[in-house]
DNA sequence: GTGTTAGTTGAAGTGGACTTCAACTCAAGG
DNA sequence: CCTTGAGTTGAAGTCCACTTCAACTAACAC
């Protein structure tokens, strides 16, 4: 059992391939030693850092964040259980928002189903943001996007 | 009230930029009518589709596969609440799927969390039976890769 | 009729997440 | 030694879902 993996190993226990392994070390998420020969020697430690990276593309979460939260891990002494915690937990309200979102529309379209209208005028589909704030002009369809409606936007007739 | 809608009254109430508007229309997934000025108008029934479109997306299906759906709505009449019912419950298994595999991986990081392992051996994120990889736009789950692997996987140490 | 706003096109650009390629070099078994 | 499979690089390519651009034209209020 060696204290170090090649890129094959590292891919093969974490299910990423090489390419992509070599992309997250260009994009700063993952580091590897090199021997004389120029090849990468993963630490052992960096299988936690891929199964992270997987975890939190997952999440929904981009490189580009993902990369920012393994900033936050201390350099200078491998992260510990509690390091990782608290990465795992930073995700964790944007997990339950995707199901909470996820959950709703799964009920709406039962409604709309049921009506067969699909007009998602009484919808909360129609304000993902939140439903509970609905008031005013802001009520627009599925994935809004930031802009002010002029209309009553969702009536579909 | 009119009986048809410009592409900037469609963008309105639908929420999508007349330039996705135009995309769609490009991959055959609206349809639009023409004024004598070349004009997109819209009829009502066109709203509908897009609301199809966002809500697909947010379940996780490609364009592609939207227009397949799509395809399969009768071209002779307009569709009837029933049509709509039909494909918006064609979607349902893999919402489903979706919300069941994001619950799960909340549930998992729960465990993972309290014990800050991060090892996910004893999750059932690794499992690579119910992987349910490729799904949606959206990442790939840990350990996506179809590949078998030559370690068991999953084992970070 | 004039001005403003909205719409038209094809082509090219964007961004995220990778993959593929060609042309090498390294590491390890026989 | 020699062969074979694994690894190296930078550059370019891919896929998806759009957006942006430039150069025009339409529609509508006044």
């Amino acid at each position: 059992m060696p204290d170090s993996l090649t890129i094959g190993e590292l891919s093969a226990r974490s299910g990423v391939a090489p390419s992509a392994l070599r992309y997250y070390e260009r994009l700063g998420l993952i580091r590897a030693d090199r021997t004389g020969g120029n090849q990468r020697r993963y630490a052992r430690a960096e299988l936690r850092r891929v199964a992270f990276i997987r975890i939190s593309q997952q999440v929904g979460v981009s490189l580009d964040e993902i990369r920012e939260a393994l900033d936050s891990l201390p350099e200078a002494r491998t992260p510990s259980p509690q390091d990782w915690a608290r990465l795992s937990a930073s995700w964790r309200s944007r997990l339950d928002e995707r199901i909470r979102l996820l959950s709703r529309l799964r009920d709406d379209l039962d409604g709309c189903i049921g009506c067969g209208c699909l007009s998602l005028q009484r919808c909360t589909l129609n304000n993902p943001e939140d439903a509970l704030a609905g008031e005013g002009p802001g009520a627009r369809l599925v994935l809004p996007r930031p802009t002010v409606d002029p209309t009553p936007a969702g009536s579909l007739t």
